[in-house]
DNA sequence: TGAATGATGCGCT
DNA sequence: GCGCATCATTCAT
């Protein structure tokens, strides 16, 4: 194993520091079968009841419960009666904060991963999107609340390769957009654009 | 090339 | 019932 898993502390702090600090680790997802490995590119950060986007802002409810759980932890949730999105728990026990991935590049096992049934077959980037990546995966719930430091699913540290940090408001949402709390690497291609209508900068 | 829309189901008011 | 941390397709220019 030439990179080390992130440990639960990685998980433990501030979840504006954890997110940028996401980009470029790897995420590596052991399926019943095969073995999927991709590179974090566009993550962004969910935090506390205050922020209105944040599901937790709605208090503790059976669905937002990993959130409020300790860190270190995955929170999968589903949306729009046909995706999926994966979240990092991050910041302590009670203290509800998760960061969002939104995007990744593939970097192995391509054979593994499933795509949509017809568009996609060359798509280039077939983790970008957060609905996106998990399909790809075949993650549902069924690995919500999952411990990110076991076997089944965590991160890898990266080998230092150079991230182009980018900082800008979050996409998809219609609240709290104000808050720059999006991070993606610049120099990947995987990159999410927002659509028109929703565009914020 | 970009904007509008349909698919689809669950959590919460 | 409504809205949603989405995406692929269709339609209009």
């Amino acid at each position: 194993m030439p990179y080390r898993k992130l440990p639960r502390s990685f998980y433990d702090r501030a979840t504006l520091e954890v997110a940028p600090d996401l980009l470029g680790k790897y995420v590596v997802y052991h399926p019943p079968r095969g073995k999927i490995v991709s590179r974090v590119i566009e993550v962004e950060a969910y935090i506390g009841q205050d922020d209105p986007a944040c599901h937790a802002s709605r208090g503790l409810t059976p669905r937002t419960r990993p959130m409020f759980g300790p860190p270190g932890r995955t929170y999968i949730y589903f949306i729009y009666g046909m995706y999926y999105c994966l979240n990092f728990v991050t910041e302590s026990e009670g203290s509800p904060a998760a960061v969002l991935l939104r995007a990744a590049e593939l970097v192995e096992g391509r054979q593994a991963i499933s795509l949509p049934p017809k568009a996609g077959r060359d798509d280039p980037y077939p983790l970008s999107g957060p609905g996106k990546f998990c399909r790809a995966l075949g993650l549902t719930t069924d690995q919500n609340d999952l411990d990110l430091t076991g076997d089944v699913i965590y991160l890898q540290d990266r080998n230092g390769e150079t991230v182009n940090i980018q900082q800008s408001c979050r996409i998809g949402i219609n609240v709290g957009t104000a808050r720059r709390w999006r991070f993606y690497d610049g120099n990947s291609g995987a990159v999410t654009r927002p659509r028109q209508a929703r565009r914020k900068g």
